[in-house]
DNA sequence: TTGACTTTACGACAAGTGTCGTATATATTT
DNA sequence: AAATATATACGACACTTGTCGTAAAGTCAA
């Protein structure tokens, strides 16, 4: 029941979380900005994804505006935990390690880690 | 001219990452045991994947011998990265927060990525 | 009202993926 | 030698994905 949404899904989707709801136009705009597609490619990826339940729509005169009722981390979620299994063996914590060993993480970033970790290890205490 | 395996390709890379040569025989018999799935379907993507250069093989009598020389965090990065542009909008950060949030770390993990985390800002300090 | 635009709707196509069925060649066992 | 079991080789098929071309329908300015 799980949704991997694929890589031209997860553009899509990335521009909608970005700011909802969009007419296929403008979504076209901010792909096409950086990557070279035609705009029908994307209107029927979009029609796609309204196929699968992954959009919906509602009428707007002529156009259609366009959201998604996915919610980031849901998807973010699902996606890891898929290459978690798939390609760490399972484990999480390889995956992590690997993740920021070759990031590029700020002073701020890691310091916020550093208190994830903090709260983990308090739940273990207690928990 | 990166090589992003699928699913499938992953569950037979793992085999091989786990010991190498094997027989697709040997090689079907791990998946089969967690998987339902024929043996020529697993031939297949062995033979494919060799089409690609993701395996390599040599003669055994009547059988082959597979293997691999991919290395796992080699592709493990590769995917990595993939996810952390289309999922996380380029934030590798935000991914491991994610990823960790909902892991289950054991106290040996948090005190080894507190460990990296410690080293990341040392090179800071130094660089 | 006639174009010129803009939008959506459809249909198509090539690749890639997951899965098998069949055929063929090679052992192994009676 | 005949039957049985294994292995690989091929070809097929349904689905998904990424990409368009073209048609049809609606909107707006001359």
């Amino acid at each position: 029941m799980d949704y991997y949404p694929s890589d031209t899904e997860l553009d899509i989707l990335r521009v909608l979380w970005d700011k909802q709801p969009r007419t296929v136009r403008e979504v076209h705009e901010v792909l096409s900005a950086t990557k070279d597609v035609g705009y029908t490619t994307t209107l029927k990826q979009m029609q796609r994804m309204l196929d699968k339940g992954a959009l919906h729509r509602q009428e707007d005169g002529r156009a259609h505006l366009y959201s998604t009722s996915l919610k980031a981390p849901k998807v973010q979620r699902s996606l890891l935990s898929r290459l978690t299994e798939k390609a760490f063996g399972g484990s999480a914590m390889d995956l992590v390690i690997q993740a920021l060993g070759h990031g590029d993480p700020t002073a701020d970033e890691l310091d916020q880690l550093e208190q994830l970790i903090a709260e983990k290890k308090k739940q273990q205490k207690d928990g």
